[in-house]
Formats: structure tokens, C-alpha cells, sequence
DNA sequence: GTGAAAGCGCTAACAT
DNA sequence: ATGTTAGCGCTTTCAC
């Protein structure tokens, strides 16, 4: 008992009964008579008890700690994402543990361990690819996995992803509206699923439609990788369009074009970009881009959540070009 | 045993040994011969065993859970902030129980409160004012406290904060040396603490300094509200100069200047911010700012987390103007 | 080095 | 409605 808490045999012998009855005070549907609990109430204030979760969660085996894994914390895109689910999740009652991945793929199998440790009720991965072998883990140990933008050949896994190849159609067709004939696909170099999606999508698409299509991928996902490729693709004065698979790059790639390519921006270029950040929006930019309903995408998480029904499923959630201005 | 998690019993059953045994093996510290260890092990290997971890916080009363609960979990400072601070916990051992203090204020004291009950070994706040008497709490339950960029007038409780009065004065500073003789100070309706030790900071130095300052806050601490604040002020063409106590409300200012109100940064106006976050840095604003070591922040953080010493402590950070483009 | 036993704080039968 | 008892899964004396 250390650490000075309270204990509810404490509580107990103060209220003058049965440790018992403070339990049941302190649960829901405990049957309990006023008189009784407001003994304990009582005595429990005095005390400043509070129930011990750790050990409450250890008989019911209900942890109520959701693991929360992902990379890129920090990125536009990913906050927006962490922020609304670790909001939803408290307002369900659920804690969010919180695993940084920073280091990519390559740990991410150590942090599920981890987790596995805490009893996690569920996984969710915001971003970055789990093993098979540790799906399966999740599988076996009853722990239900929930992976974001993510797109596994697998039935017994809850995937909720935003509609990638139909927004890089939008973005597309939005593309071939603005009468572009050469355009460029910017991607990065970790290339990963969601934004591979994206540029075959819209690569697939614009050759259809007759188009040259140029590919660039390089760096992290970021605004400078935006830029650079900017500057490494303008010189070829024939291009006149571009997809960026994410919005950060498309702001990059509008300043290069801009500020360092003399490009005029819709009227010698037109950029589409995808997600919808904030930023996106912001004057100076005013982007058009496909948007992501990160709403609609945590929505979706945290029913996966709730639900019995293990029955496990692939959510698409749709997206929408959003028009702004860098499309002529 | 619901879930399906293995026990350290049916490993030791299987291993042919004691349950101790097995709890020794994944000791630290546990003396254990080489053939029972690894009898253990394997026999751990094979069932898929993991230690409980709420089992273990149970008996020797490290939940090794650091609660973290804070608002605007989706600013680009904050997100920075908790993405450094999540991985530095993980990096330790420590576990990132993450609580959105979604609305404010109001419930930053039923978060730490459920903090308690997880029996979080501390907490640390990275936005948001905790009320007194939960601070009270902590110090009476042995949970330190970590309240960041929040300068509290108590000498109990850990405060890391960045010298914000020196980074107005240096922002002062360069105003006047890009001889502005009227300026504005922008802050939100939010008026944290931080906010307004800036924004006093800088008025009582420009006043020193003998130029007119005329202060702003209306909304939230966003890129909207500096762009209202730009619209609202710089019909007044005196103005020559603006201090934004937060670099999202700068951009939005910037870009209500140079957009809306036709005035050209630097040359007709100086604008410094405060923070550097990276869309500070973007090209199409490269805003001269104040910058917050995010990394010297949770650097002393994590410290003071580790530190036997419950000498609790004020630690200023230093802050560096960095300079760009906006002031003349 | 190893096992038996007690205990961490709580909940959930089971009686009464 | 209330107390008693038996766990939940683990660590840690305490003997041997």
C-alpha cells in the first residue's frame, strides 16, 4: 500500500462495514441501501479512496486500456486522427495507451507485445504495418485489432481505410478537367500502402485518359519531400499538372513551384493533393485536395470497438474532392 | 482467465516447476539456475506467455502508467510536444496513458482523478490548468506532478517552462530594431498563462521603449483567429509591426496582411511569432519567430519523471529568436 | 536455487 | 441487503 493510497478495506473498517459493500457502492449495478452507502460514501471521502482499476480490472479481466499505436505523431494528418480517437475513447469510458512507433515498421511488433502485457482490450494502428504473425497473436489472445488505412488481404482483422483509389480517381478526373497533359505523381519514399494505392490509382486512371504520367517518391512524408520534388520536376517546363498522395507534399510542391520555379499556380500548373489538412485550407495555399473524414474514420473505430460482433470487416470510408483554387 | 492470456502457473505446470520460478525468470533481479530458466523459457515460448503487467503493478506498486492529459491534442506545438514526450516515455520503460482534455479546463480534474484510479506513478500536463486542490491531491497520493509551460506559484510541483518573458522581450526587441513605432500584440480568447506572460512581456517592453502598442484576443488560438485579428487591426495603416503570441495566429496574420489588406511583409509591416513550428518555416511564409526547444521541454521532463528527488523545482528553458523574413 | 505460502486490492459467487 | 469466501495473476518473504 505504499504510494499512499487508500485501500477499500480502509474504507471499510471506517464506514463500519464489510469490504463488501464498498465494493458494490463503487460498481454500477451493486445492490446496496442508501443507508450503507452513504456510510461508505462517506468514509471514502474522508479517506480520499479512489478504486484501484488495475486491481478491479484484474478478476473481470477488463483492462479498459485501448493500445494506441502509430508513427508520425506529430504530421497534420495523424494528430487530427489521435486527437478525435483519444477523445472518442474517453468519452466511451475507455483509456488510451499510447505507443510511439517512431522507428517505423520495425518496432512496431515489440509495442503490440507490450500491449499484450497491459491486457489491452483492443489495438489500434494509426499508422505503420503490423506483422501477420502478430495479427494472429491478436487473434489467439482475443484482442481485437483495429487498423487504420490499412488494407490487408485478410478477413479476421478490422480495417477502416478512407476510399484511396476512388479519391486518386477524383483527383484524376479533376486533373483532366483542368486539360493537363503531362502530370506528375508525388509520392514518398516510405510508400506506403495508402500511398501506393493512391498513385497506381490515379497513375492507372490518367493513362486511360491518355495522359503522361511522370512518378516521383523520395524522402519522408513531408512538406520539404513537397518541395524537392518541385524543384526536381519543374525544369520540365511540359508538365502541367500534379497529384500529391498527401497534402503536406502537395504545400511543398506548390512553394517549389511558386516561389523557386516561377510556376503560376492553377494557371501554369494545377496541384491536387489528398487528406485535407488544415493547412490546406490556409490562404496562402487554398488547396484543392480530396479530403479524408477523419470524423467519419474515428466514428467507425470506435464502433469496431463497441461492437460484439467479432465479425470482422473491411470499412471503406468515402471521401470528396474538396475545390479550392489550385486547380484550374 | 478469459481472453485467453497464458498464466505463469500453466507455464510453470509445463516447465515442471514452481509458479515462483517462473516469476523469477522474468525477474530482473531473480535468481534462477540456467536449466530451470530455460526450461521456463521454452515452455513460456510455447504457450504464447506474457507477463500481466496489471498483475505485477499490483503486488509492488509500479503501474509504470504516466498519465498525460492536455487540450488541442492537433496543434502543431502540442502534437510536437506529446510525440517527443510519448516516445522519451517509451524509450524509459514508462507507458503513456493519454487523456484528452478535450474541453478545457472544466475537466482537467475528473482526467487526473481517473489518473488516480490507474494509479499513474505521474502525470504530466501539457496544457491546461489543473485546479489547486488536485494538485494537493498528487502531493498527498505521491504522484509527481509535471505541469508544462504552466508557472503555478507553489514550490511542490515540478514546472518546466520556456522563458516566455525573454522571448517577448527578444521579439520587443526586434520590433523596435525594425523601428516599428505602433504595433499590436494578438493573442486568443484562451489567455493561458503562457499567453499572457508574453503578451505582457512584450507590451511593457515596447512601452518602455516609448512605442504605441495596441493589443488583440478574440477565439481560439488559431490560424482563423490571427487572420481576424489581421482584418480587424490593419485598416489602422499606423501599424508597423505585430506580435503574435503563437505562430498559428502569426501565419494568419500574415496572411489577412498581405491578401486581405494589401500590406507587404516585411516591408510595410513586421511580424514576429512565438513557438517555430514547422509550417513556420514553410516558404511562403518563413515567419521571424521566437523558437521553444520542444526537445529541451520534454528533455527535462523526462528528468524530473526520473529524478528520486521529489525536489521540486522551476526549470526555465531557454528561447531563440529565430530570424527569417517577416521583420524588416 | 527452489518451493510453499502470504498478500497486493479488488470483484463475484455463495450464503444468510 | 450484507458478510464470508474464494479467487484474479503476480511477487516476495521465508524456510529448506
Amino acid at each position: 500500500m505504499a504510494r499512499g493510497f487508500v485501500t477499500a478495506e480502509e474504507v471499510a473498517k471506517k464506514a463500519g462495514v464489510s469490504r463488501s459493500a464498498v465494493s458494490r457502492t463503487f460498481t454500477p449495478g451493486g445492490s446496496v441501501s442508501q443507508s450503507v452507502r452513504r456510510k461508505v460514501l462517506k468514509a471514502a471521502r474522508d479517506l480520499g479512496y479512489r478504486v484501484n482499476r488495475l486491481a478491479q480490472g484484474l478478476n473481470n479481466d477488463r483492462s479498459n486500456l485501448i493500445g494506441v499505436v502509430g508513427t508520425n505523431l506529430s504530421s497534420p494528418f495523424i494528430s487530427k486522427q489521435l486527437d478525435l480517437l483519444s477523445l472518442g475513447l474517453l468519452r466511451r469510458g475507455l483509456q488510451c495507451l499510447l505507443l510511439n512507433a517512431a522507428d517505423a515498421r520495425k518496432d512496431i511488433a515489440p509495442l503490440i507485445e507490450l500491449l499484450f502485457e497491459f491486457r489491452a482490450q483492443a489495438i489500434v494502428v494509426l499508422s505503420g504495418e503490423p506483422p501477420a504473425s502478430i495479427i494472429d497473436e491478436c487473434m489467439a489472445n482475443g484482442v481485437r485489432l483495429i487498423l487504420i488505412n490499412q488494407r490487408l488481404d485478410r478477413t479476421d482483422t478490422n480495417m477502416v481505410l478512407s476510399d484511396d483509389s476512388h479519391g486518386a480517381d477524383l483527383a484524376a478526373m479533376r486533373l483532366i478537367e483542368a486539360r493537363c497533359q503531362k502530370v506528375a505523381v508525388i509520392s514518398s519514399a516510405s510508400q506506403t500502402p495508402a500511398q501506393v494505392r493512391r498513385a497506381t490509382a490515379f497513375s492507372k486512371r490518367m493513362a486511360m485518359e491518355g495522359a503522361e504520367v511522370v512518378s516521383w517518391f523520395d524522402g519522408p512524408t513531408s512538406y520539404e519531400s513537397g518541395y524537392q520534388a518541385g524543384c526536381d520536376l519543374l525544369g520540365d517546363k511540359a508538365i502541367d499538372g500534379a497529384f500529391c498522395v498527401t497534402d503536406l507534399l502537395a504545400l511543398g510542391f506548390i512553394d517549389a513551384a511558386r516561389l523557386e520555379m516561377g510556376r503560376r499556380v492553377p494557371e501554369d500548373l494545377s496541384i491536387v493533393g489528398f487528406d485535407d489538412i488544415p493547412q490546406a485550407g490556409w490562404k496562402s495555399y487554398q488547396l484543392t485536395t480530396v479530403r479524408q473524414s477523419v470524423d467519419a474514420l474515428t466514428e467507425k473505430v470506435l464502433t469496431a470497438l463497441a461492437s460484439d460482433e467479432p465479425e470482422t470487416r473491411l470499412q471503406i470510408v468515402p471521401v470528396a474532392l474538396v475545390e479550392r483554387i489550385t486547380a484550374r
